[in-house]
RNA sequence: GCCUGUGUGAUGGAAUUGGUAGACGUGCUGGACUCAAAAUCCAGUGAUAGCAAUAUCGUGUGGGUCCGAGUCCCACCACAGGCACCA
């Protein structure tokens, strides 16, 4: 058992000292940019998580560097957030304290790994060099008119007395004291990420995302083509406008359905002879949280407007109309044709108030007995878009909606506008001043960063307010433009903001005259790998690639996308196949592994533990193994005669070692690759000695895995250590091996196999076969009707 | 409900993309070394039958294509993740 913590140490403090880490941004190689998700320095301390995904990554990039390119492995914090913000009121101290320890600690551990992070890069999201440029950027959404305020409910604690995120609130009740969270009003600062829906589509064709990710992307951007369809409002001039995927139903449209908050319900209050009761359930709808709006009630509910009616444009028909939450405001128009016989949820709206169903699509054999058809089938009942099918139909009807002015065909996305405000202390200042002559405007450039006041109590309000209102040297101000007294916003930006665009500052992490310089820039352009959880599929990637967009849109990076690769390692459960959690007690910590295992088994055992996008439990037993496997390797240096050559017996394999590893490093194949230099290392152990040239070329390999104490048994041999040297070379003609063990099957079963010599002929293979004892028994009194041969692989007999 | 994955020994997982299923590791069994244990080393380990050679079965279930299917096609079942009254 070699001594790893001695070892570990050495060569923690070498590659430190020698700045092997560090990327060089005025160099002339072949760059590649490998990301990982910033963590949140929380004090938990690191996970065994964070060590499966951040050893994967400077595995290859230790490849990488050996390999000649220059590498950029770069680490930050994303510092703000509740957390934080939480243990500061508590204890009465500035969160950023709470969160240079628990920087530290992290530091600490995750050099205890070997892990070879460029630290001269390191910043954190809290930083005032970071987030002035965090509000700079900020300012520029504003200055395109890309920031707008608007009325939004948030999730509300009434006995907290604070807003939640919709995480913080989940089943409706908040997550701290448990009371119920109620639905509240508030004026927020918006992002117009929805303007760029389909640029975000389009992007993903300039990635090389996995399939998993893209799609969930896609669902969450929700594209869908239809129609909008122009309703007349008898008795008025006005219109009511729907939305709809089938235009061909028109036909069958029996009811419209308009959501609670539809402006024309204020609009025509005087007519609506039932508006006590219609204000009543718009109450009703308005005090369900989102959970319960779209988890608990699926019974329909509604309210006729009495006084209302609208007339279907097709055919003149009189249409009454309804208000019901199953209508969303913030989708389409916020008004829907009802057509019952075919749509699921307009059907049981029809069932429960009695409403007529017109059925305009032909029933096909397996039709439900109770409820909507809303397959494909042949138009009837539908004028003359009858004996159509779908696709025709809705062509048709669009041609037609257009040529009479009723309509036009119509995009629509489920993704909406970022809501960029956060009522909370821990969190970047939102750069703006609200001037009662000048409105809200913005902090000049050069007067940024709007500092966090560092005040060490904060007193949450009690109407949700961040806690900064109540601090008046932060809150009063002057304007800008003409310098009467004004009032600075009190909202901070959210925790996605700075992790928008952390990449792209690691380029250029110490600028203070740009947010990244455009050489830098230039040269590390997209990041190549970019590494994270399956979590942040949809919304930090959707956040961040909208922000990239936008930064290209108006000239400031050069790249349209920001990740050209993305990978997600699978979570590590606890030994039990559960999801690793203080209540459960199965938490591993890894500082007690590299304590008693040393960071080198670690590091390999996650590797090995299973394949890498994959979820995988954890087990000490497999740890041990891998330790196992390590002091075999050490144990091996007993073999070494100082030869500069390969041994004879070990060329073929060792060739083909390089070749599998290489191979699978290049494709997050972890497992693998540490399985090939076990076999190796099998193979090596048989042989009576081993040459210098075996032994350094598999310490070589194994190196980016397990980087302590392959570096230190190369040092015994050689006096280049490993992280300066390059990554060894295969001879593709030596990877083949010389005898093969051929398989012979009569009709597809398994019958024998035989030695043969490489590339022997189809022919001579044949003959080897039928020679065979075994399969003699199964091929001699029966007819041959064919033979297939597959040279090098198999002989299959076809009898009867 | 929709979308995306995944189902392989006791166990974590391999399988060069249609060509010898179970590599490699763990566990277990037996043996060597030892007074004994640990560590280490050697052998075995899918199921059934057999002393054995070998045979039959075997990759969630049922069908299909093919000389040949873990891999391709159809139907279904289970689990995981994402979205969800989105018109």
């Amino acid at each position: 058992m070699y001594n790893h913590k001695r070892i570990e140490q050495k060569w923690q403090k070498y590659w430190l000292d020698n700045e092997i880490y560090k990327a060089d941004n005025n160099s002339d190689k072949e760059k590649f940019y490998y990301l990982i998700e910033f963590p949140y320095p929380s004090g938990a301390g690191l996970h065994v998580g964070h060590v499966r995904s951040y050893t994967a990554l400077d595995a290859v990039s230790r490849k990488k560097r050996m390999m000649g390119y220059n590498v950029l492995f770069p680490i930050g914090w994303d510092a703000f957030g509740s957390p934080a913000e939480q243990y500061a009121i508590k204890n009465h101290i500035h969160p950023s304290k709470a969160v240079t320890e628990n920087v530290k600690e992290f530091k600490s551990q995750i050099q205890k790994l070997g892990i070879l992070f460029d630290w001269s890069r390191e910043f954190s999201t809290a930083d005032k060099e970071y987030y002035k440029w965090t509000q700079w950027q900020f300012l520029k959404f504003f200055e395109h008119g890309m920031a707008y305020k608007a009325k939004k409910n948030i999730n509300w604690c009434p006995v907290c007395k604070v807003g939640l995120s919709n995480e913080d609130s989940s089943g409706g009740v908040c997550e701290r004291c448990g009371s119920k969270v109620v639905q509240k009003e508030k004026e927020q600062w918006m992002l117009k990420m929805s303007d760029y829906a389909e640029q975000l589509i389009e992007g993903l064709d300039k990635t090389e995302f996995q399939e998993r990710t893209k799609t969930a992307q896609i669902n969450w951007i929700g594209k869908s083509l239809g129609a909008e369809i122009l309703f007349d409002i008898k008795d008025t001039t006005d219109k009511l406008k729907v939305f709809t995927t089938r235009p061909d139903t028109l036909f069958g449209v029996t009811f419209m359905v308009i959501a609670p908050e539809h402006p024309l319900i204020k609009k025509y209050e005087d007519k609506i002879s039932n508006i006590k009761e219609v204000k009543d359930y718009q109450e009703f709808a308005n005090s369900k949280t989102e959970f319960e709006r779209t988890n608990l009630v699926k019974e329909k509910t509604g309210v006729k407007l009495q006084g209302i009616t609208a007339i279907n444009p097709i055919n003149n028909t009189e249409i009454p109309v309804y208000i019901s939450d199953y209508v969303m405001m913030s989708y389409g128009t916020g008004a829907i044709m009802a057509v019952p016989a075919h749509d699921e949820r307009d059907y049981e709206f029809a069932k429960k108030f009695n409403i007529p169903i017109i059925e305009v699509l032909q029933q096909d054999e397996n039709k439900k007995t109770d409820g909507a058809m809303t397959s494909d089938g042949l138009h009837i009942n539908s004028g003359f878009l009858n004996g159509l099918n779908k696709e025709d139909a809705i062509k048709k009807m669009i041609e037609y909606l257009e040529a009479n002015k009723i309509g036009n065909s119509k995009v629509n996305y489920k993704l909406q506008d970022w809501v960029f405000s956060r009522q909370r202390f821990w969190g970047e200042p939102i750069p703006l001043i609200h001037c009662d002559k000048c409105g809200w405007v913005a902090v000049p450039y050069d007067k940024l960063p709007v500092e966090l006041p560092t005040v060490t109590e904060y007193v949450p309000t009690d109407d949700g307010e961040s806690p900064l209102a109540k601090i008046d040297s932060f809150v009063n101000t002057t304007c800008p433009k003409c310098g009467a007294p004004a009032k600075r916003e009190t909202d901070t930006m959210p925790n996605w903001a700075g992790s928008s665009w952390y990449w792209l500052r690691y380029m250029d992490p110490h600028n203070d005259k740009e947010f990244v310089g455009k050489d830098a820039l230039n040269y590390w352009g997209m990041v190549d790998y970019y590494n994270g959880g399956m979590e942040h599929a949809t919304r930090h990637l959707l956040y961040a690639r909208f922000w990239h967009r936008f930064l290209y849109n108006i000239g400031l990076v050069p790249t349209e996308e920001p990740f050209k690769k993305r990978v997600s390692h699978g979570m590590i459960l606890g030994e039990n196949g559960e999801k690793m959690s203080k209540s459960k007690g199965n938490v591993v910590n890894p500082d007690d592994m590299v304590e008693l295992y040393g960071a080198d088994a670690l590091r390999c055992y996650e590797m090995f533990i299973g394949d890498y996008e994959k979820e995988a439990s954890w087990s000490e037993a497999g740890l041990r193994g891998c330790r196992k496997f390590l002091d075999r390797v050490d144990r091996l240096q007993e073999k070494v005669k100082d030869v500069n050559n390969y041994s004879p017996n070990l060329e073929i394999i060792i060739n083909q070692t390089i070749k599998k590893v290489s191979y699978d490093l290049d494709n997050m194949k972890y497992n693998t690759a540490v399985s090939a230099l076990m076999i190796l290392l099998n193979k090596m152990e048989e042989q009576e000695s081993i040459t210098k040239k075996d032994y350094i070329t598999f310490l070589t390999l194994l190196n980016p895995i397990a980087p302590h104490i392959t570096e230190e048994l190369n040092s015994k041999f050689n006096d280049i250590p490993i992280c300066k040297s390059s990554w060894p070379e295969y001879d593709e003609n030596k990877t083949k091996d010389k005898t093969i063990s051929l398989a012979v099957s009569v009709n597809g079963k398994l019958r024998a196999t035989i030695k043969v010599e490489a590339d022997t002929s189809e022919e001579e293979l044949k003959k080897l076969a039928f020679a065979n004892e075994n399969v003699k028994k199964f091929t001699l009194d029966k007819e041959i009707i064919k033979v297939i041969v597959v040279p090098n692989k198999i002989v299959n007999i076809v009898v009867k």
